[in-house]
Parts: C-alpha cells; sequence; structure tokens
RNA sequence: GGAGGAAUGGCAGAGCUGGUUUAAUGCACCGGUCUUGAAAACCGACGUACCUUAACGGGUACCGGGGGUUCGAAUCCCUCUUCCUCCGCCA
C-alpha cells in the first residue's frame, strides 16, 4: 500500500505507474479521489481534535468544580459537554466514513513500477534481462517428459496423490523423495553461506499476517482459507516470514535483515488445467526455499541485485540452463515494484518453466506492515523496504532436473547435489 | 476440554475504592558535567500514529484487541485474543 503521503509528493510517478500497468485513463481518477478523501480525512481529524480538546478542558473544570462543592455550576457545564458530545459523534462519523473511503481506495492501487519496468500486456512483452549464452540440452526424439519418467524411476507418483488428496498433488517416493529432501538441505545451506538466518515458520497464518505482505484482499482466491479457525495455509514462506517484522522498529544498523526458510506452498490455482499444467508444472502443494530481505531504501536495488546472483548461482550449481526476465508492466505482481523472474529450460517439454521470482517491494509490504527502522543519525523513523526471492521453487526444478539428466539407464544426479544423496549418482 | 489468575512505555514494575497521573519509580539507551580515559556520581532528554505550524511549538488518540457506561476510564461493565497455574487428553 503506498501511503498518502507518496502519492501527494509524487502523483506524476504514481499515474506513470499506472499507465504502465496498463490502466485506462478513466480509471486514473483514483488518484484524484484519494488525494480529495485525505483531504477530507485532515479538515476532519482537525475539528474533532479540537472539540475533543475542548471536552477534556471542561470535563477537567468538572472535576475541580465539585471538590470546592460548586454542584450547581458543575451540573450546568455538563449540559454543555453533552452538546458538544453530539457534535463530535456526527463530525467522527464523517471522519470514520473518510478513513475508510480512502482505505478502500488505496487498497486497490498498486505499487508504482520501478523505471526500468518495461511497457507490456501480458508474458510475451517480459524483458529478456539475461539469455542464457551456452547450447540448450537437445534431448533425442525419444526423450520423455517428467511424468513419464517419474514412473520409469519411482520418482512420483500422480495416482497415489489423487487418491489421497485429489488432482494437483503429488506423492513422492522412493528417489524423488531423496531428491526432494536433498534440493531443500542444498538451497538452505546456499542461503546460510549467503548470510540469511534460518527459519522454520507456521505453514498456516492468521488474516493479518496475509494482509501484511498484500496476499488479503487481492488474492483471496489463492489461498486455502482453514473455516472454523480461520486461518491461511502459507502460499509461499514470503507470508510467514516477512510478518516476522510486522510491526517493528529496527535500528539502521541491523539492517539488512536476511531471513531464510523451508515451507510447502499451497495454491489453489482455480481454474487452470491443460496439458501445460500437467506433471510438476503446476500443482496445489510444492516445496520452496524462500529468501527475504528488509534493508535500507537506499540499497534495496543492490539487494535485488544480490539476490539474483544468488538465484542464478543455484542454477549454475544445479547445472541448468536458464534465463532470467525482467517482468512487463502487464505482468509485473501488485505489489512488486521491479520483478525478475527466472526460468529454466525443461529439453524435453521444450519449454522454459518458471522457477523464481525475485522482487523488490520497497515500501509498498512495509507500509501495510508497518515495518519501519530508526535513522541512525536523525532518530527518526522510516519505511523500510522488503525483498524476496524463491530459492529455489522445487517441483519445476524437479522437473527440468530429470528430464535433462535422463539416460535410458536412469536420472543422472547433478554434481551438487550427490553428497546430499548419500554419493548417489543415477536414479533409476 | 474444565477451573482459576494475569496482560501497563525497550525491560522490570506501581497505579486498578474513576478526576493535578500530562502513567510513579528503577534499569537500559542517548546527550552533558566531572575525569588523562573509563567507571561511579550528578544533570538533562527519553514512545508511536495522526492533525496543526514556515519554524519553535500546540493538539488528539494509544495502558493486549474491539465495544460500552460516564462530564471524565489504565481504573467500572461486556466481548475476543494471548500468557501463567492446576486438572483432563495427547504426538
Amino acid at each position: 500500500m503506498l501511503t498518502t503521503t507518496y502519492i501527494r509528493d509524487n502523483k506524476e510517478r504514481v499515474l506513470q505507474g499506472l499507465r504502465i500497468r496498463n490502466w485506462t485513463e478513466d480509471r486514473l481518477h483514483i488518484v484524484d479521489d484519494i488525494i480529495a478523501a485525505d483531504d477530507a480525512r485532515k479538515k476532519e481529524k482537525t475539528e474533532l481534535d479540537d472539540m475533543l480538546a475542548e471536552r477534556n478542558r471542561m470535563s477537567k473544570e468538572i472535576g475541580g468544580l465539585f471538590k470546592q462543592g460548586k454542584k450547581d455550576e458543575a451540573n450546568a457545564l455538563r449540559e454543555q459537554v453533552n452538546a458538544l458530545k453530539d457534535r463530535a459523534e456526527k463530525v467522527e462519523n464523517e471522519l470514520n466514513e473518510s478513513r475508510d473511503r480512502l482505505e478502500e481506495m488505496l487498497l486497490q492501487l498498486p505499487n508504482v513500477p520501478h523505471p526500468s519496468v518495461p511497457a507490456g500486456t501480458t508474458e510475451e512483452d517480459n524483458e529478456v534481462y539475461r539469455e542464457w549464452e551456452g547450447d540448450l540440452p537437445e534431448l533425442g526424439d525419444d526423450a520423455k517428459p517428467h511424468w513419464e519418467l517419474a514412473k520409469d524411476f519411482q520418482i512420483f507418483d500422480m495416482e497415489l496423490g489423487v487418491k489421497i488428496a485429489g488432482a494437483g498433488f503429488i506423492l513422492y517416493r522412493k528417489n524423488g523423495a531423496k531428491l526432494q529432501r536433498a534440493l531443500i538441505n542444498f538451497f538452505l545451506d546456499e542461503a546460510d553461506r549467503a548470510g540469511y538466518e534460518e527459519v522454520m515458520p507456521p505453514h498456516l497464518v492468521n488474516a493479518d499476517s496475509a494482509r501484511g505482505t498484500g496476499q488479503l484482499p487481492d488474492k483471496e482466491g489463492q489461498m486455502y482459507h482453514t473455516e472454523k479457525d480461520s486461518l491461511y495455509l502459507i502460499p509461499t514462506a514470503e507470508v510467514p516470514v516477512t510478518n516476522i517484522l510486522r510491526g517493528d522498529i529496527v535500528e539502521e544498523a541491523d539492517l539488512p535483515i536476511k531471513f531464510t526458510g523451508y515451507t510447502p506452498c499451497f495454491r489453489r490455482e482455480a481454474g487452470s488445467y491443460g496439458a501445460h499444467v500437467r506433471g510438476l508444472n503446476r500443482v496445489h502443494q510444492f516445496d520452496k526455499v524462500e529468501i527475504v530481505q528488509a534493508v535500507h531504501p537506499d540499497k534495496s536495488y543492490a539487494h535485488l541485485d544480490e539476490m539474483v546472483e544468488h538465484v542464478a548461482g543455484l542454477l549454475n550449481k544445479l547445472e541448468l540452463p536458464y534465463r532470467i526476465l525482467r517482468l512487463c508492466g502487464g505482468d509485473i505482481g501488485f505489489t512488486s515494484a521491479l520483478t525478475y523472474d527466472f526460468e529454466s529450460y525443461s529439453a524435453a517439454q521444450k519449454r522454459w518453466l518458471e522457477v523464481s521470482s525475485v522482487s523488490n517491494f520497497e515500501t509498498f509490504q512495509a507500509n501495510r506492515l508497518k515495518l519501519r527502522y530508526r535513522d541512525a543519525e536523525t532518530k527518526k523513523v522510516h519505511l523500510a523496504h522488503t525483498l524476496n526471492g524463491s530459492a529455489l521453487a522445487l517441483a519445476r526444478i524437479v522437473a527440468t532436473i530429470i528430464e535433462n539428466n535422463q539416460t535410458p539407464e536412469g536420472i543422472k544426479v547433478p554434481k551438487v547435489l550427490q553428497s546430499y544423496m548419500g554419493g548417489l549418482e543415477i536414479l533409476k
């Protein structure tokens, strides 16, 4: 959520940002509407505060009069206060209405895209930020997609997932289960080496947390919700991990704060079935190691670059071909200012699969979270910047690993994972 | 799940028979005096959000969350949440 102060001071940037996000001109009046609602809020707040100040003053006087035994005067004053209270209540109602109206509009306003975000409407328009420089792996015509390899080499079982839970749930077995565990440990170790504090958070969150990172109210339908306890299954570790800092004021010297955590991620993903979502390409539950940072506003883009390099390093070590996209205005998330997507090439499906998304939210999440830092010099508090990225999401990584490394005898295990799998070199 | 107790500023902790409490006091933190330096001692400052002001400053709200009673609520009432103690159940 943007602050009204920011919107007032950067109106043209906000409007330009909405245009990059393909908002039509007839919707742009929301910015002026927000400012108008904020004007009304300020006016009513001033009015109400003055009335309350008067009430407080009179109440104190009444206390004094009672002590002196001047009952008649006290009672007369009491009636005056009652009249004042009626008027104050009206103003208070108006103030609350203005606040609600303002809040409702602010929630509809997405983050301002970074100047480098390219124009565009669909994923076709995303800019290739870093192309894969080597040759893409070529497999023979007899190459199999991962869902077939999974059966041949005991990686996972779709039917059992359906039997136990439903479509879109996977049961990993034997080789696949070990591979999951190896990848999680490898990713966590790498994040640990990069200075991230490892955490293992709750996998269900309350509404405050979901609101803090922007899942509510924007993406209500994406999450599983438990009716009786009103908790949400996390769609990403971003939610519980970033919310560690909700409401905090940290010292500038404590920045950057870096967390990493492994969690399963649950996504309802309503209404998308078909060939392109077969196998592990899109599932309701997948595993992911997430990296999260809270940083000084002046340094957030340096930290974004650092996170991009971290993810690139993981893919290099796994020996997977990948490219990096800079998401265009039409494809970038509601809460993000700049997002890089990583896509790993699936040689058997002959297509790129999204395996990571790394974003800078600037103050958008921090404002909802009320995550601030205290400036070391001025002692003033300011909103921090938050960032996060997948490092990495497992399901699709597993797909590309087993497809690209297939041989008639089994799946070659990437060198870097072998020590995590008891020296195993081939899955068969 | 049952019974009882509690929730106060970074921490500890008073206030809780409603009105100089604009939340005492101690510790921590910060600034200063003293000192070669440090410690001790002493002095001072010490929250967040919003409104207002060119600025200094002024105002309002916040004592777990929400609502209520009252001229006036940390204090009384209702409700929710969390924590503690005991019992029950349990990986």
